[in-house]
DNA sequence: TTGTATGCGTTATCAT
DNA sequence: ATGATAACGCATACAA
């Protein structure tokens, strides 16, 4: 009572009558053992009421069986299913995770790395910062390393990326598609790697349509729904506005729709809007989200699997570098009547996103 | 190139030419170490890229710095905000925290402690099957444990609870109070804290306005948005129609809004409906949905300063045991124009749940 | 099959 | 102020 009772593998074997070589075995039922001295052995560790010492065990065999998660931040639905993913396609494996977020600036990345020696196999990191590849190389000197949405590929780490490029540029052909050519887009943060692949997109599908850029359609934002917000007050007041915006993610187009719904800005029939993300609410918001899907959660179940692949993998294999698509998602927002809207295939009774919320 | 190098403190003190026990005294900058050797040792260190093996560390002393924790499941909005705020309470103490997830019925949870000997210095764990407080306490003769929402106080583990039961309560008293007596409840999941104690609010409410229970207005649900959108048509079927339901949480409210939707009833003029968590998107239906806020994050906080505390503590220390309110949120959905609208409250300029997506 | 002894990388207790 | 050396709890090579 109180006090809290440290049972080692050293008084399981005195109890037990044998040396801690014994208990060792039988716990790891790794060389021959009777089974009698193994049926008195699991009776003195059950009556001594005996937990091994994880944390021992791995200094001996320098296997942690938990994998390091670095992220940037915890909040919202995003990192939420990455976590998910990679808990998921840790759990196949019997590992544990061990999460730490706030690291934006590969500093922070390489310290907390460091903190981790000695606690993890391998790390899965996202790591957004330029002009990081040599500091990213020190830590997968130390282990296995895979990346999240790399801004580039490092030498000797695997990595998972979302093709950002290729959704805006989807998203923007589609708008084009049905009789958009003033188009604007309200950008993401500075120095963000999924906002600039989401500007890049834009810009080239423009181009590919032949339309021609317009730096006063190009709004400044931060992923915020105030941004968007604000972003679209800006667009209403400019000098020209536009028939269609798309926005870099889902909070800022439903800051966008409020705005338009506030100046009375009818959406589609006005103005089309477009998102990216595809989070939980788009499909509720009103008009429902036109916006690329991004699976957050394949997202990190890919990045646990290449992790435990590098984890088995005999030293010099190649990691892999696996790029996920990013889907366009018509719904109504966008107006496009000679398109099948996705809504058509998530009844109410289907079960996308049907799961329990609190089990 | 390849080979991953293993750097111990052996080899600094070698280079640094002292002894292994005054490298560690720099690195814990502890003793009484002259500028001089510091620097040499620290100089040595980094030229060879010492890390610290922070497992070997925590088996002497006995303190590893992280915290795990063990959850049913991490799908959806409320967990991830509960490790979110366990991320930040925790991170204010260096710790980091290991997370494990699928852990629903207590054997499980018992497993998952056992694995995590060693390498956790306290536990934070949602263990929601009843019975368990025997071997609940078994975990928490080996560490510290703060349970999350726990279906009983267990002697000796301090917890943190939502009052489902004053939610639910207040949601329905507000019913009453704009007039409503034939009042249904979509019900959560048999053997679920949450649904039960939510349920028992919803009685006690009526029992208190002096309303007679009606069984036939009792309808099973499981926490899933498909489980609303059955009860709704479930209850326009049946012989008595309400005129208000309080859905056990949103998600089932979202699915009954596209029930009573597509059955052209009016929300809220011909049915009013009620949810409860307030998760994100509940602002955004339509119409917006009147609610029991649950601060998810707070939850989190709390148990992991609760565990600190613990940590800290002298043996013997008393464990606190927290309440967090479940607090009325007024939307739209019930009509309740008497009653000024939260929305007012939320405008898109507010800071509220404005803060960005992904970084 | 079982026991003895060494080592994993560090901190801590003694000396000096 | 610094250096030997014994733990920490366990796995394992080797011996018996």
């Amino acid at each position: 009572m109180g006090v809290k009772t440290v049972v080692t593998i050293r008084e399981v074997a005195r109890a037990a009558e044998v040396s801690i070589a014994t208990v060792s075995r039988v716990f790891n039922d790794s060389a021959s053992v009777t089974a009698e001295t193994s049926r008195r052995v699991r009776a003195a560790a059950q009556r001594l009421d005996y937990w091994p010492h994880t944390g021992a065990r791995s200094l001996t065999t320098s296997r942690t069986h938990a994998i390091g998660v670095l992220l940037p931040d915890l909040f919202g639905e995003f990192f939420s299913e990455v976590i998910r993913g990679i808990d998921h396609g840790a759990r196949a494996e019997q590992l544990q995770i061990l999460v730490s977020s706030s690291h934006a600036h590969t500093d922070d990345i390489v310290a907390a790395a460091r903190s981790l020696r000695g606690r993890i196999d391998g790390l899965i990191a996202m790591v957004p910062e330029k002009g990081s590849s040599a500091r990213v190389r020190q830590i997968a000197r130390r282990f296995p390393v895979v990346l999240l949405n790399p801004r580039q590929r490092v030498e000797g780490c695997a990595s998972v990326a979302i093709s950002n490029f290729d959704g805006a540029f989807a998203v923007v052909q589609h708008l084009i598609a049905i009789g958009h050519y003033e188009i604007a887009i309200l950008k993401g943060p500075d120095g963000n790697v999924d906002a600039e692949e989401r500007l890049r997109g834009y810009q080239e599908a423009l181009a590919a349509a032949g339309l021609r850029p317009r730096p006063a359609l190009e709004i400044d934002g931060d992923f915020t729904e105030s941004a968007g917000y604000r972003g679209g007050a800006a667009l209403l007041a400019g000098p020209t506005r536009p028939t269609a915006v798309f926005a870099c993610n889902d909070y800022m187009a439903i800051g966008l729709l409020g705005a338009l719904n506030d100046a009375g800005v009818d959406v589609p029939g006005d103005m089309a809007v477009a998102g990216f993300d595809d989070i939980a609410m788009a499909r509720y918001v009103s008009p429902p989200l036109t916006t690329v899907h991004v699976d957050a959660y394949e997202l990190g179940e890919r990045a646990a699997r290449a992790l435990i692949s590098r984890l088995q993998a005999p030293q010099g294999t190649r990691p892999e570098n696996a790029v996920l698509p990013a889907t366009l998602v018509v719904r109504s927002s966008c107006g496009s009547s000679q398109v099948v809207a996705a809504d058509a295939r998530e009844g109410f009774t289907s079960s996308r996103r049907s799961r329990s919320f609190r089990s």
